[in-house]
DNA sequence: CTGAAAGCGCTTACAG
DNA sequence: CTGAAAGCGCTTACAG
């Protein structure tokens, strides 16, 4: 017995009759062979009796591994990010890894955190929604990143949000709309230089489509600003089509600000599909991201990758979810 | 060095010229009066020189501790247990803890995670927004409960959510609100028992004031029927007051569905003030839960406990924010 | 003031 | 088929 009172495996052994050895085979399933079905059993009934759990400490210092990965995320205020953490942990656990997330840079604390990498009792890193430069000086850790430049020398897993794009695009310019306002936010990352692009190019094929571009920080009032300095244009576009649910949430306002209706005036659309798209009135025309599917791919490529694997990149489908905020332009 | 070439305390003496013993001894800020200033320092340089960083596991094992906190949330898709996470995180890094979040029970994974307490690899617990029994057997850990019932045998971080509750009540009966319909979270914990119960005790000592109440899962669309339920009766209530954010917003969508308007016909309050609340237009008039704190304070009680203290149980006020979702009633 | 040594609880060659 | 032993990298009495 340890001193706090667990149970050691030479507790186990001597519970057994067999010694810590025979313990540690059969308990790691690697006895097949080497022990006797009949010694193993009666190592898994001491050990159930006893209620013997092995240290993990002692594991990752003979090992040399820690079965803990690090995701890191740019903030937990975003449910997104809650989603795509309970896929990662639905599939470490499977595994018998542990996730701690890390928010960073979290412009409120980023100082007080200190460097994740200090720690260093990792395995691999899971980093989303950022550039792998950012993530700095990790020593030569695994990392695989999610929803990033799959240009990069990691393996990705990502959205395809220049196809999300592309469906939205379609789903306004069918709908009849040639001036599209695009609140970009004002993030340098791949995931929104992919949207700009990929709505550029589809307005830009279409005759008589024009694309007036404005940028906001992911935050309803920085949104809410930038829409209704597109909104109050002599040459008004007829749909705001927003790089996030949030930024949406800022245009409706600077709609109603103004005495505009959505969708009768004016055309909203999303992106991503977080709880906040299908709270505001009338519901938001989004995409739908799957964020907790992402995790859980992300996982099992960095389980590839600590394998001695070379996962591929891959790419994850995003749904054009139609909802309310979309309409044909308002005849003039 | 380590086989995966991180450099240990051996490295570190011999860079220094002095003994692993010393090493460690200075390194643990444990030198003062047992060696010399000068050996100090140069084991501090060798330590930077060759960018040393001590390995956790040998450390855990070596103290039967492991510098890891297990924090339960209900979900980690409301933000709320995000900023929560934060303020825990924080206080920890602070003191060389990491947080492993663990959101249980999520409905939908709960299986697949399996058991957190089985790794046992964690020095103490923080839970939020839960009943003590609920963790069932996590053998002697500490634990430390947020948002929870103070009558508990654990050490208690709450909010003073009954204190909101008045402060919504004398705000809305102020407006000269008489018949009040509540909709509680449909969830047994003693956070919604107590902001139900002061509610109906504030209505109740007002002359004529009356509670009607209704249930809800906290979920968009099943608050909109429980309040379609209320808004469809004859004696209507002229203010819906919500346990919870994500209620108030089913609460707007019901008003909206059927005709009325808020607040001009019926005034609707929320709970917590998560992003939602202002996104949502009106804007709502909720009580502002301080997340970040109660995640801090919360930590800050369990290291103590973990020092063999005793931490008081506290409680931390919520501030009433009136914004656009409440007016007085309608004159009939 | 400094170092040699024990030992935390495991895993895994190695010997029998 | 089974066990004795080494060793992962630390912390901390203990001896000098």
């Amino acid at each position: 017995m340890t001193r706090n009172g667990r149970p050691t495996s030479r507790d186990v052994a001597h519970e057994a009759g067999v010694s810590q050895s025979t313990v540690s085979l059969v308990l790691a399933g690697k006895w097949t062979g080497r022990v006797s079905p009949a010694t193993a059993q009666a190592v898994h009934e001491a050990a159930a009796r006893i209620g013997y759990r092995p240290n993990e400490a002692a594991r990752s210092l003979r090992l040399g591994r820690t079965r803990t990965v690090l995701l890191v995320v740019p903030t937990l205020s975003n449910p997104f990010f809650g989603a795509l953490y309970t896929g990662t942990a639905r599939v470490a656990a499977a595994h018998g890894f542990r996730i701690v997330v890390y928010p960073w840079p979290e412009p409120a604390h980023s100082a007080a955190f200190g460097s994740p990498f200090a720690h260093e009792a990792i395995d691999g890193i899971l980093a989303s929604s950022m550039a792998l430069e950012m993530l700095g000086g990790f020593g030569g850790t695994p990392v695989v990143m999610l929803d990033s430049d799959p240009a990069g020398v990691a393996p990705t897993v990502d959205f395809d949000v220049a196809d999300g794009m592309r469906r939205i695009a379609d789903h306004v310019l069918g709908l009849g709309h040639r001036h599209v306002g695009h609140i970009a936010a004002a993030v340098d990352e791949w995931t929104f230089r992919s949207r700009g692009e990929a709505l550029h190019a589809a307005v830009a094929s279409t005759p008589g489509g024009r694309v007036t571009p404005a940028r906001a920080a992911i935050d309803v009032a920085a949104a809410r600003d930038a829409a209704a300095d597109l909104l109050r244009r002599p040459d008004r576009p007829t749909v705001l089509v927003c790089d996030d649910d949030q930024i949406a949430a800022g245009a409706y306002k600077a709609a109603r600000a103004l005495g505009l209706e959505v969708p009768g005036d004016v055309s909203v659309t999303g992106f991503d599909d977080v709880l906040l798209a299908a709270a505001l009135e009338p519901e938001l025309t989004t995409v739908r991201l799957p964020a907790a599917a992402l995790g859980a791919e992300g996982m099992t490529a960095l389980l590839d990758l600590l394998d001695g694997g070379t996962p591929p990149s891959r790419s994850l489908p995003g749904d054009l979810v139609v909802r309310g905020s979309t309409a044909p332009p308002p005849v003039r």
